[in-house]
Formats: structure tokens, C-alpha cells, sequence
DNA sequence: TCAAAAGTGGAAGTTAACTTCAACTTATAG
DNA sequence: CTATAAGTTGAAGTTAACTTCCACTTTTGA
């Protein structure tokens, strides 16, 4: 057993220095094809989200299935590579927050740090969000976080600037929120978030004061395309079929008798 | 071609008045069957969203597979059956809100209702974002909708309580935004969006006042719920697998010679 | 009552992933 | 240089939907 590693530091939250890896150095031509798939994921990933197939990863490795499977039995290691460095650097953006003077500024700050880290990675933004539990890199990073949320939310809330009705948990929630919106936005338009996130913003600080909403308010043709992306069902269920008007899909009343 | 049946109304919305049925009367079994069907289906696609299999209505409507085909050939015929009415109601809702003296607790109701109405029903929730446009009732709801909503917002610009800076395109995405949220907390706690709703309105009126946030923040086991359930990716990734650590799993460094 | 038209059911075909594995190739150590 | 362990590959098996089709049943109207 020597997957759990915590090494404790300065304030209680846990390192992510890896052990030495105890297992014989891969050959040659497996690290490079390890390489490969890794850069393959990275960039699929991050454009079409963690649900992205193996198949599709070799493919674009140029290396068989079986090689990823190989490497990566499990998802859950090739998720490790990917974004251990992430969760470092989200860590990172906490630390920053939480080193700025102003306690509503920092919190501001780590959001829009935080968000400005996930809007060109898509697949970092479901880790972050759903993925994040079910996996050992998710629970740890969650355990590394979450205080430091809580510091920030904490130190924002004394200062007096964020209302004291507000929670952690709340903070939370409006990430996982404005991520959501990001995931169906990027593609249209890469910083509409901004605003929603300064809407919100304003909504949770106790000072009446509101910034300027940065970007314009979309135009319907963008709310469409916006709304076309977002999150869906499964098959696709507009495709092109035969012009037949479908069987009374015009309208029939209920009542008919 | 008789599936385009605009009637124009007082301000040119289009009723929804089905015409006379051209085609002959289902027989009585059929009519009978194809009830249980859209009962089934309303049940099964308020609880799991649009993406419920026909396999899995026909076993709940205790009818074969080859039936729901015939009577619904392309899905957009079933959604028509169920959610024209609920479009309708949508529309009543906003004229509704639109007879309200204070125009600002107009838009506030019209969001506050539409909300209430696609709380229990998730299909209803997905048809209105993102699977609207892909349907002709989609396309003609939203067509309906939107000149309500624009007035609705005129008219709190105008009275001075929505920021000068917010247009409508801004509502809708803010609807999808904290919709998104609804769709994966409502099992959780079902009235945890009016919190996320309080404070957006908070952030776009333009007067300086605080409304009580609904509720309370979510605690660390809520908001663990609450985003495991988020929209997932496809497949499991989070699988139980055999305990063995994924081959490299554990964490090595990038930098091995 | 009975023939024709309408409707039904569900097995079988289709599609699109995911995963395994046994024959083959390559790097490495001696 | 060679034996061997490590690694590679992609075809074939598996799974889980979606959809079609036709032999059979039910309703209807003359």
C-alpha cells in the first residue's frame, strides 16, 4: 500500500511530492508512447470534456488501444496525470487569495483565477465539478481546498464585505454554477463568464456598491447558440429525419373522444 | 403541409390553438395505448430528463417497443404532447408578470414561477434550454417567449430598478445558469435555487437593498451531493475496479530520465 | 358476421462505444 | 549477439442502447 503519501506542511494541508516510484523505469519506447498518449488526452480532453474515449486517444497518439489500456487501466491514473498539476495550481491561486490584503479582493481574485484556469480546459472543469469525488486525486484535492476556502470566505466575511448570510458552501455552489455556464459558453464567447461571475459578485458582498459589468448583454443569436451547447441528453433527438409530418405531432387534442 | 398554424393575437404571439385534426380517429386500442404512453413518458422524462429510452417507456406503459415507434416516429412528436400545454403555461406566466403594477417585482415573479413550474420536471427543464431550438415547438416557443421577456425588462429599465447595463439576453442565460443549477440539486434540496436566484437578482437590480438570502448555505455533505450529481460525462469513471493501483497510477514524476 | 384496415409485440438487425487477449515486435542485460 | 522480459497491436468479444419489420391480433364498418 503505498498510494498515500501525505506529507504534512505549514498549515496542515497535504503535499502532492510524489514518492519515489518504486516500480522498474519503463522502456524506452513505452515512456515515449506514454508521452504520446498523455499529450494525445491532454488536448482531447481539455477540448471535449473527460468523457472522451480511448479509442479516440490512440488514434490520435498514433499508438493501438491496447497500449492505452495498458498504461492506463484505469481512468483514474491517466486523471492523475493529467491534473495533479492543476489541483497544485489551483491550491497555488488559494494561497495567492489569501496572501492579498484585502479580504474581498482576495476572494474575488482566487474566483476569477480559478475560473480563468478552467476556461481553457473542459475537462478540468468536470474533474473540478462532478468528477472530482469519485476518484482519489478528486477527494484529496477537495480535502486540500476546501480550508482554504474557508479561510478566504471566513477573513471576506469578518472584513465585513461579504454578507453575512453567505457560507462556504454557497461559494461552492456558485463555482460549480458559473462553471456550468463556462462549459456551454467558451466556445461563443470565451470571457462571457466574466459577467455572470461580477453579477454574482455583486450579489454576495454587502457593500452597495456595483461594478461595471464587464462584456456586452448577448444578442439572441448568441443566447441560441449558447443554449444549443448546453449540457445534453443523451442521442441526439433533432436529427434530420424523413419530412413526414410525424405521426400526430401536429397537435390533437386530448379530449378528442 | 398543414403542421404551421400561426394564429395572430393581440400583440402578434402566436396561439397555440391546435387545428382540427385532419387525419382519421385512432381506434380505441390505439387511443387507449398511446394515453399510457405519454403518461408513462411524462413520468419517466419529469424524473430523468429527455433522454429516457423508448425500450424503458414501453416496459413502464406495459406496451411493446414497436408501438412507441408507431405512434411517436421521431421524438419531437412525444415532446409536442407533453410540453405544449407546459408552454402555454409559460406564456401565461409571463403575462402574468407583465400585468404586475411594480415592474421590477414583475421580473422577479416571472423568473420565481417559471422556476417553481420546471422544479419537478426535468425534461421540461432540458426542453427549455437547450433542447428548444432543436424541435418546431422549441423554436416556436421561443419565439413566443422572448418579446414577453424583452418587454418585461424594458419595462424594469425603465422603472429604474434593473441596472442599466443588463439586457435580456442576459436573463435567459441567467436562467439557464441557475436552471443548470436546479437540474443537479433539486434531489438534494428542492428550494436551494431560490437562494442562488436571491442572489443574482440581488446583483443585477441597480437599487442598493438586500433581499434575505432563502435558506441556508449548503453544509460540506450537501454540496458533495449536490456535485457529484452534476452533469455528468458520459460512461462511469468512477467505476470500483479491481483494487490493484493502476499500473503508474501512483503519482511519477514527469522528469524520469 | 366477416373481410379489410389498423394496430401490436418483440425478436433480430444496427450502431457505437468499451475491453480483452494472444500472436507478434522491440529493448535491454549479460 | 541473443535470450528474455516488456511492450505493442488490432481483431474479436461484450454491452447497451436504438430501430425496423413482419407474423399475428383487434377493431371497425358494411
Amino acid at each position: 500500500m503505498n498510494h498515500d503519501f501525505p506529507l504534512l506542511r505549514y498549515d496542515g494541508a497535504v503535499s502532492e511530492i510524489p514518492p519515489p516510484s518504486d516500480r522498474p523505469p519503463l522502456r524506452r519506447d513505452a515512456e515515449r508512447n506514454r508521452r504520446r498518449i498523455l499529450t494525445a488526452a491532454r488536448g482531447l480532453i481539455a477540448e471535449r470534456g473527460l468523457g472522451v474515449g480511448y479509442e479516440e486517444i490512440a488514434r490520435e497518439a498514433e499508438v493501438g488501444v491496447g497500449t492505452v489500456y495498458r498504461r492506463f487501466p484505469s481512468r483514474d491514473g491517466l486523471f492523475y496525470e493529467l491534473f495533479h498539476d492543476r489541483v497544485d495550481a489551483v491550491v497555488g491561486i488559494l494561497e495567492e487569495a489569501l496572501a492579498v490584503e484585502d479580504p474581498w479582493e482576495g476572494l474575488r481574485r482566487f474566483m476569477r483565477r480559478d475560473f480563468e484556469l478552467q476556461a481553457s480546459d473542459r475537462g478540468l472543469r468536470e474533474f473540478m465539478l462532478g468528477g472530482a469525488d469519485s476518484t482519489e486525486l478528486g477527494r484529496r484535492s477537495r480535502g486540500r481546498i476546501q480550508p482554504l476556502v474557508a479561510e478566504l470566505v471566513e477573513r471576506a466575511r469578518s472584513a465585513g464585505r461579504l454578507r453575512a448570510d453567505v457560507g462556504q458552501g454557497d461559494i461552492e455552489i456558485i463555482l460549480a454554477m458559473v462553471g456550468g455556464l463556462m462549459d456551454a459558453s467558451v466556445r461563443v464567447d470565451p470571457d462571457l463568464w466574466r459577467r455572470y461571475l461580477a453579477m454574482v459578485l455583486d450579489g454576495i458582498q454587502s457593500g452597495d456598491r456595483h461594478d461595471e459589468l464587464p462584456g456586452e448583454p448577448p444578442d439572441q443569436a448568441e443566447v441560441g447558440r449558447i443554449l444549443a451547447g448546453w449540457a445534453r441528453p443523451r442521442r441526439g433527438q433533432g436529427r434530420p429525419r424523413d419530412p413526414e409530418a410525424p405521426a400526430r405531432a401536429g397537435p390533437q387534442s386530448e379530449t378528442g373522444s
